[in-house]
RNA sequence: GGGGAAGUGGCGAAACCGGAAGACGCAUCGGACUUAAAAUCCGAAGGGCGCAAGCCCGUGGGGGUUCGAGUCCCCCCUUCCCCA
């Protein structure tokens, strides 16, 4: 039995009911004095509260849940309407875990470090520190304003010192283990700001802001071996409930490829050059040497007549970007080096074996081994080149009958390739290797398009590295018991001119000893990216006060995987996979049990609002338009229904589009004003009810009175606004038969509504829920008399996830002293989900032509039978040819 | 450029396995209540033709499979999102 269906428990009189807090005698729905009452309740009472093992109250019975949000940026703007989608969704399953009796972790924390906080602090002259407080702030009022169930007492920002010192120990570990290391990498430096820039800060070569020219130049850089888990953060996502397009996109990140690396000898030098294919079997086709600009060797190679060319060129490629670069569409561009290298399947001498070295921008240092071997046959980019080059071009597959592109990429039999003539492409590429083995020009290679994590920012506003550097040019890291290191306290920490980090000048802190030897030391300027702090919080939450540990080794084994993860699909790639492989290493240290950290995701959609665009195609705010009636009146003065007409203010119309949310557009909706407007549950349920979770919807203003029209109605069906007592009198009254009438509709139409709650939870299309309680409120607003006791409790409790605080109240008014957070989700009862006489359609010719109505049982032929009556008319003068029954359904008859 | 998701009334949407298209809500219209309005309650409503019973058309466009297609297959168009 549901324990919140027949609570076996006498009743005080009506008036005697002791209400926890109390309401005030006013008998309207008022949310502004129920909400904060309630989350006051839940609040003094701790209601969201996880236990870990080993804490008071920790009921070992209770099966664990972790549902998890992928916690915000607090910038300055606060929340808009959007951001609590995910949130409200990942509650309402957080309290319906709950109702279920699961012990349920459910936190919130801040992503506090980054960029635009330090951006944002710069341009209003504020430390971050003061303004990430301020708008942590905010947020925290907004998200406890929305009534979303977190477990307040693990709340953390990884900008805090007692955060961070763990992302620092365990940055120790990667360092510890060689996975973390220093090199020279190309980064985007900007001459104008004195500064390196991300990549998503440099457009066409030019900074984002003020467009001033930015150049690749070399810098040393901290950098994670996020490669050596290639293989295992690839194969592990077979095993992940996660949507299949993240996966796919994840693939593609890691992008896995097969093939092998041949050594080409280079002719008057020692050195051989190693290049990366996929296709070996094409080596006789190779006819040049392609290398980036940036490899190593070109300096080298150039001859002394090519070298002023070949510098000028090398200098203009540091200037674009990789896309820019490896275009498709663009002119391919290369100079020659003026060396020669000689392909290794021919003999020195032989035609053929004697190929030039080229450099050219399409070819990226970082991929494979930075050089290529040129095969236009096979290839469309190389084709382009060679024959913008003239340079030979062999076809070393045979393309089929009345092919007359260029390049040949299918498959076919290898020909002018005297060691695998005639084998097709798998087969010659198997063929190819095991002679480049055997011969000792080249190996079987896995190569991917991953590369190592570029892991510091020349920046203020995040976690210093826990290293020394020794005047002896040696790097060594804080002893764990000395973390962590402090972010030092500076006024000013804008970036300096000659472009060195801001902390290059907080001397002191710099200029230190080392705990070791004594001797002095200096810290690292650098700071981590933004993406740091995000690897592990959701570990963080399991233990989150632990000041030995980053979290007790106990708890993590309790909590296990986050069981759900809700975000935007923007963390698709970067977040999800560091985070995935920070998890990993901690696995490998014997640090958590779990080999993934997040078993199921889900991306909630995007939440759009509405635009006009006018005959220009610009976008207008939404307060320069006018909206005309959608019903016009045609010349006989009968109604006609239009399409909604928008003007601006010169009286011309303007198109409705569905745009993002943004100030510019002035359509920005603040939670606190629909809150204050409707009430936080109306929120909650109109969010809920736009549409799908994961699918992106425009925000409508004037909807969000129907989801309050709603919750206004089901207060009414329970409380009788004239009366001052808190419930409607037959309400008091257990009703302990079996439902018949009246009741038994009532009775049968709740039971959808729970099967269908139940279904909504599958795909997160709580849209469908909130209508399915929508009906049985109207269903129920017509039966009012036949409601029973027993059947508003079920209701209210299926609501409580979805709209908290009206539920609670009208709990409490049915006499429940404790919270309807714990009370047992209700079930739909089978036998109620089956009506006795069921409807069915008539077709003939797959024309619906009639209806009959049919006991559910009723075998084919009396279906038939009644159908055939039904629609004899249509059947006249015709030959039926065929009879299709669907039981439940419909009875087709197919004729001439 | 690559990848992904999606196109259904005036609007947000629903339709679980191929079986009654448009549930639920918004906006709209009509009625009841009211001195009046708001609120509330009851009702109408995809488009077209018709006095009506009813008939025809209809899920971005075109083709196909099927007794039957919003749903499956092929081609095309459009929009949005992500990555670069």
């Amino acid at each position: 039995m549901l324990a919140c269906s027949f609570p076996a428990r006498t009743l005080r009189g009506s008036i005697g009911l002791r209400l926890e807090p109390r309401p005030p005698l006013k008998n309207t729905y008022e949310p502004s004095e129920i909400e904060p009452r309630w989350q006051r309740h839940w609040e003094e009472r701790g209601l969201f509260r996880a236990m870990n093992p080993g804490e008071e109250g920790f009921d070992p019975r209770q099966p664990k849940f972790y549902v998890l949000d992928m916690f915000p940026y607090p910038s300055g703007a606060g929340l808009h309407v959007g951001h609590p989608i995910g949130y409200i969704g990942s509650d309402i399953v957080a309290r319906r875990k709950r109702m279920e009796g699961c012990n349920v972790l459910h936190p919130m924390g801040y992503d506090a470090f980054g960029l635009p906080a330090e951006q944002y602090a710069i341009q209003t002259g504020q430390h971050p520190a003061e303004t990430t407080r301020k708008n942590i702030a905010t947020y925290r009022r907004q998200f406890k304003a929305l009534g979303l169930s977190f477990d307040w007492s693990r709340e953390l920002a990884t900008s805090e010192p007692e955060y961070y010192r763990w992302t620092q120990w365990i940055f120790a570990r990667l360092f510890d283990l060689g996975l973390a290391y220093q090199s020279e990498v190309p980064v985007w430096w900007c001459e104008e700001l004195k500064t390196v820039l991300a990549n998503e800060e440099v457009i066409n070569g030019r900074s984002e802001r003020g467009g001033h020219p930015c150049v690749k130049r070399p810098l040393k850089q901290w950098m994670l071996k996020i490669t050596a888990y290639a293989e295992r953060l690839l194969a592990d996502l077979d095993g992940l409930d996660w949507p299949e397009h993240v996966k796919t996109m994840q693939r593609e990140w890691i992008g896995r490829s097969e093939g092998a690396e041949v050594e080409f000898a280079v002719e008057g030098a020692k050195e051989k050059l190693a290049v990366f294919t996929t296709r070996p079997d094409t080596l006789y086709g190779a006819t040049f040497l392609v290398l980036a600009p940036e490899h190593p060797l070109v300096a080298k190679l150039t001859s002394a007549a090519k070298r002023a060319e070949v510098e000028a060129y090398v200098r203009a490629a540091g200037a674009k970007s990789d896309l820019e670069r490896t275009d498709l569409a663009k002119e391919k561009s290369g100079v020659f080096l003026g060396a020669w290298a000689r392909n290794p399947a021919r003999e020195a001498g032989e035609s053929g074996a004697r190929i030039p070295i080229w450099i050219a921008d399409y070819v990226l240092a970082q991929y494979g081994t930075g050089a290529i071997m040129a095969v236009p046959g096979q290839d469309e980019r190389d084709w382009e080149f060679a024959e913008r080059f003239e340079l030979p071009i062999v076809r070393t597959v045979q393309p089929p009958e009345g092919f007359d592109g260029k390049a040949y990429v299918g498959d076919g039999p290898a020909i002018a390739s005297p060691r695998w003539d005639g084998k097709r492409i798998d087969e010659a590429k198997r063929a190819a290797l095991a002679w480049l083995e055997s011969s000792g020009q080249g190996r079987a290679k896995v190569t991917y398009k991953l590369r190592d994590w570029l892991f510091s920012r020349q920046r203020y506003w995040g976690e210093p590295f826990p290293v020394l550097h020794h005047a002896d040019g040696k790097t060594t890291r804080v002893p764990d018991e000395l973390l962590p290191v402090e972010l030092p306290a500076m006024k000013d920490f804008t970036p300096s001119a000659n472009g060195s980090p801001p902390l290059a000048r907080a001397k002191e802190w710099l200029e230190t000893r080392d705990p070791v030897s004594g001797k002095p030391v200096r810290r690292d300027t650098d700071t981590m990216p933004g993406w740091a702090g995000s690897c592990w919080y959701y570990l963080r939450f399991m233990d989150p006060k632990n000041d030995q540990a980053p979290f007790a080794a106990e708890a993590q084994r309790y909590w296990g995987s986050v069981d759900l993860y809700v975000g935007g699909v923007e963390h698709a790639v970067l977040h999800l996979l560091y985070a995935r492989f920070w998890h990993k290493v901690l696995y490998d240290l014997k640090l958590v049990s779990t080999k993934e950290p997040f078993q199921r995701l889900f991306n909630q959609g995007l939440l759009t609002a509405f635009a006009y665009k006018d005959s220009t195609g610009r976008l207008l705010p939404e307060d320069e338009v006018i909206v005309l009636s959608d019903v016009e009146k045609d010349e006989q003065g009968d109604l006609k229904k239009t399409p909604t007409n928008f003007i601006d203010k010169h009286g011309k119309p303007v198109e409705r589009v569905i745009a993002k949310m943004s100030k510019s557009l002035k359509n920005v909706v603040n939670p606190d004003d629909v809150v204050k407007e409707y009430g936080v549950d109306t929120f909650r349920v109109y969010e809920m009810f736009m549409g799908p979770l994961g699918e992106s919807k425009p925000w409508n203003p004037r909807d969000v009175a129907g989801s309050r029209r709603f919750l206004d109605r089901l207060w009414r069906l329970l409380v009788d606004e004239e009366s001052e007592s808190p419930l409607r009198a037959d309400l008091l009254r257990e009703s302990a038969t079996v439902p018949a009438g009246d009741t038994l509709a009532l009775e049968r139409a709740l039971n959808k509504t729970l099967a269908r709650i139940e279904d909504s939870f599958q795909q997160f299309n709580f849209n469908t829920a909130i209508a399915a309680m929508m009906e049985f409120v109207n269903e129920g607003t017509k039966r009012r008399a036949a409601l029973t006791r027993s059947q508003a409790e079920r209701f209210l409790c299926a609501l409580a996830p979805f709209a908290p605080h009206l539920a609670e109240e009208l709990w409490a008014r049915l006499g429940h002293a404790e919270s309807i957070t714990r009370a047992a989700w209700p079930k739909a009862d089978p036998a109620y989900l089956v009506e006795d006489e069921v409807e069915l359609a008539v077709q003939v010719n797959g024309k619906l032509r009639a209806r009959i109505r049919a006991p559910k049982d009723a075998q084919r032929e009396r279906l038939e039978e009644l159908g055939r009556a039904a629609v004899s008319e249509h059947l006249s003068g015709k030959t039926v040819k065929k009879v299709v029954v669907v039981p439940g359904r419909l009875v087709n008859f197919v004729g001439d």
